[in-house]
DNA sequence: GCTATATTTAACCAAAGTATTAATTAACTT
DNA sequence: AAGTTAATTAATACTTTGGTTAAATATAGC
């Protein structure tokens, strides 16, 4: 797994780490606030470890402060991915459509059941 | 590595199914024209493997036509890393406005060691 | 210096991932 | 039916990942 890009499919591969990144999303946390939510589940140790990872990918920066360790989101490797995706955007872009010419066909019926999936615009 | 989300990202973390996947971009291909590039480096059970994992992550579809297995991009998981993406945009898009910032304070001094890194529009 | 809090490092282990070679299946061609 | 091409499966080896516990480091406060 040399390449940037590698390393930061393989950060992003995983729920614990996806979770940090989202609560960094809101805003600078420290350590034991990132791992407060997954202690149950795992030890300290684990979180630092995930943390490494996340830092070694280029997804955050770790700084010092005391005995605290804040973390926060660095651009860089959200980047990377972000133009990585570009080249599929037709792609995807296709199953939106595919969503917009089904919701079409159901508009007229009131249904229920339908999740919209948070389709923008 | 149980949800959707972490198998996709699992399976971009490899530079070889990435070169898969560019490859699909340009259309349809069968198993054998997707390896050929890769011979020289692994084996033909080596890319089935790095098939299978594509087509587990939703990144693809595998069909038959007689002996061949013509495969092609499916929507599906792309659309899910788009849209997690999305909850980042506004970070990944700072680093933009910083290199539209930075390029701004180099624009008049012609500077031929400033890398660009392929910005957009 | 002692103690408490925050975090990391070390040593280790089990599970998953990536590759190999050899054998097998599937479909077409003659 | 025999041979060729396309692709997969099986058995195996090696490496990486994600976790553990125990010990160590760093900083602050008394």
């Amino acid at each position: 797994m040399r390449d940037n890009l590698s390393q930061t499919f393989a950060a992003l591969a995983d729920p614990t780490r996806r979770g940090m990144l989202a609560k960094l999303a809101e805003g600078e946390a420290n350590v034991s606030e990132l791992a407060k939510p997954y202690l149950k589940e795992m030890s300290l140790p684990a979180i630092t470890k995930h943390l490494k990872v996340l830092e070694r990918a280029g997804l955050i920066t770790k700084t010092r402060e005391a005995q605290w360790r804040p973390c926060k989101l660095k651009e860089d490797a959200f980047k990377d991915v972000a133009d990585w995706m570009e080249q599929y955007r037709m792609f995807w872009e296709q199953s939106l459509d595919r969503l917009d010419a089904y919701l079409k066909t159901v508009t007229s019926k009131s249904s229920a059941k339908g999740k919209t999936r948070g389709r923008k615009k």
